[in-house]
RNA sequence: UCCUCGAUAGCUCAGCGGUAGAGCAACCGGCUGUUAACCGGUGGGUCGCAGGUUCGAAUCCUGCUCGGGGAGCCA
C-alpha cells in the first residue's frame, strides 16, 4: 500500500512507492508519454506516466488532465538528475478528482489587473506560493524572536474609537450609536500592555484610508509592534536590528528553495547582521543636499529621497532625531535640542525604504500634557492614556515593523500588492 | 487628489482613415524525456461606453468609466 506523501518532504520516500494528492500545475506530452506537473501546497514534482506502464484507462485519463484539475496519482520517488528539485515520480495509477474546465490563468503571461482580478486562482502560482511563504516565515521568526526575549503578545483593539497618531485618514464605521475607526496603530494601547507586563508586542492588521497609489502602500497591512518598559531610543534600536537579522537569518535557512524560486540574490542577505548604520536626520539632509535633491531641513523624505539614502547601504540604515514638529505627539524630545525627538526610522537597503518607524516615549506628565493640548487631544479620548503618566510612569520605547514591505525587500519584489493573500489597494476590494 | 500612459478574441498584444490579425488557452490530430515543450488543423470579436468629424472610424476629436506607472502621505 503507498504511503502518502508531501512533495515537500518527497526526499523521505526517495526509492518508494508513494500517494499524492494534489492539483495538475501544468502538463507536457509527447504521445506515449505525458509529464504531469503535480502541486500540492507544499511544493511541485514532476510525474511521469509512461504508456504501458500504467493500466490504459489511467494513461488516457491521464491526457485527459488539464490545468489545474484535481487528482491522486500513486508512483515509485526516484532521484533524477534531469528533474527541477532533484526527485521525479514514476507513476503506477491515476486517479482524477474533477477535470477542470477553461482555467483562466494559462502558461503565459498576464497583466496585474487581470491577476488581480483572480486572485482567488493567483496565489496557487509558484511565484505567489514562493513569496507567501516567505511572508509566512517572516511572521514566524519575528514571532520566535520576540517570544524568546521575555516579550508576551498582548494584542491591541482593531475597532478604537480615536486615532492614535491623528495624522492619516481612519476608516469610520457606526459602533451601534456612536462612531468607531478602525485601528491604524496598536501603539497607544500596548504603552498601556508595557506597564503591565513589561515587554509586549501586538499584531495585527492596520488600516489607513489614505489615497495612496504607489508601489509601496496597501490600505490593509499587517504592523508586529513591541514596546518595552525601562527601555531608551538606544536599547531600542538594538532589539530592532537584531529582530530585522534575525528574521533574514531565518528566511535564509528555512525559504532557499523559495528565494530560489523567485530568483532572489540571496548574497545581499547574508550580509544582514548587527549593527546596523545610524544615520542623524541632519546628516541626512546634507546627503539629500548633496546628491542635488531639493530639500530643506524640517522637510519629510519624499520616496525618492528614501530610495537615494537606503542605495547607498548594504545594510537597513537607522535615520535619527527627527524634528519634532514632523512626528507624533508622544516622542521624546532629545535632551538640550527640543527641535528633534528621539526616533529613528529604519530604511531596507537597495532602495526599498522604510520599514520600521521607532521612538522613545514622553513619560514626564507635564511635557505629555502640555503636547497634548498642542495637538487639542481630549482629554475624554486621551483622558485613559495620560493615567499612564501619572500611575508609576517609566521611560519607555517601542517600534512598529511593516510586515508586507519586509516581505517585499527581503524577497526583492517591485510592488507590496503580493506581499500579501488579498491585497486591499485603493479602489481595489475584490476578490 | 494631481501628473502620465493605456483599454482590440478567454489571456498577452499587433493593426493607427479603406471588409478584424498573431501567439497562448480551448477543441481535434501527431510525437517515448518534455519542463512557459513542439508540429498540423478547427472554432472564437458590438475593437471599454456615449457623442462628434468623415463618403468611410478599432484608427482622428470630446466627454465618461475602468486600469497601469509616478507624486503627496506613511509602515
Amino acid at each position: 500500500m503507498a504511503a502518502l506523501a508531501l512533495i515537500g518532504k518527497i526526499g523521505e520516500h526517495d526509492g518508494k512507492e508513494v500517494e499524492l494528492r494534489g492539483w495538475l500545475y501544468n502538463k507536457r506530452s509527447s504521445g506515449r508519454i505525458h509529464f504531469l506537473e503535480l502541486r500540492d501546497g507544499t511544493g511541485f514534482i514532476q510525474c511521469v506516466v509512461v504508456k504501458g506502464e500504467v493500466p490504459d484507462e489511467d494513461f488516457e485519463a491521464a491526457g485527459k488532465l488539464t490545468q489545474e484539475s484535481s487528482l491522486r496519482l500513486t508512483g515509485i520517488v526516484r532521484a533524477d538528475a534531469r528533474a527541477k528539485g532533484g526527485y521525479e515520480i514514476t507513476v503506477k495509477s491515476v486517479m482524477p478528482f474533477q477535470v477542470a474546465q477553461d482555467y483562466p490563468i494559462t502558461p503565459k503571461e498576464h497583466g496585474i489587473d487581470f491577476l488581480m482580478d483572480n486572485r482567488h486562482l493567483w496565489i496557487r502560482h509558484k511565484r505567489q506560493h514562493a513569496l507567501l511563504s516567505i511572508r509566512h516565515e517572516v511572521i514566524a521568526a519575528a514571532q520566535q524572536y520576540l517570544n524568546d526575549n521575555g516579550f508576551l503578545r498582548v494584542d491591541a483593539p482593531i475597532l478604537t474609537p480615536a486615532a492614535c497618531e491623528g495624522t492619516t485618514t481612519l476608516f469610520e464605521t457606526e459602533y451601534f450609536e456612536e462612531k468607531a475607526y478602525l485601528s491604524q496603530s496598536g501603539q497607544l494601547y500596548n504603552e498601556a500592555d508595557a506597564m503591565a507586563f513589561g515587554k509586549v508586542y501586538c499584531f495585527g492588521p492596520t488600516f489607513r484610508a489614505e489615497k495612496s497609489k504607489t508601489r509601496r502602500h496597501l490600505i490593509e497591512f499587517w504592523m508586529l509592534e513591541p514596546e518595552m518598559a525601562w527601555c531608551d531610543q538606544e536599547e531600542n534600536q538594538r532589539v530592532q536590528e537584531e529582530l530585522v537579522s534575525y528574521i533574514v537569518a531565518k528566511v535564509l535557512e528555512k525559504r532557499r528553495a523559495e528565494l530560489a524560486v523567485i530568483e532572489r540574490d540571496v548574497t545581499k542577505l547574508e550580509d544582514i547582521k548587527p549593527p546596523f548604520p545610524r544615520l542623524s536626520y541632519d546628516d541626512a539632509i546634507d546627503i539629500l543636499k548633496g546628491a542635488g535633491r531639493d530639500i530643506s531641513w524640517g522637510d519629510d523624505f519624499g520616496a525618492p529621497d528614501e530610495t537615494l539614502i537606503s542605495e547607498r547601504f548594504t545594510r537597513p540604515v537607522f535615520v535619527t532625531n527627527y524634528p519634532t514638529s514632523m512626528k507624533a505627539f508622544y516622542m521624546q524630545p532629545e535632551p538640550g535640542r527640543p527641535e528633534v525627538v528621539k526616533c529613528a526610522d529604519m530604511l531596507a537597503p537597495e532602495g526599498y525604504g522604510e520599514i520600521i518607524g521607532g521612538s522613545e516615549r514622553i513619560w514626564d506628565p507635564a511635557l505629555m500634557e502640555e503636547r497634548m493640548r498642542q495637538h487639542n487631544l481630549s482629554e475624554e479620548a486621551y483622558g485613559w492614556y495620560m493615567q499612564l503618566r501619572k500611575f508609576g510612569t517609566v521611560p519607555h520605547s517601542g517600534f512598529g515593523i511593516g510586515i508586507e514591505r519586509t516581505v517585499a525587500w527581503i524577497t526583492g519584489s517591485e510592488h507590496i500588492r503580493e506581499m500579501i493573500p488579498f491585497p486591499r489597494l485603493l479602489y481595489r476590494l475584490r476578490p
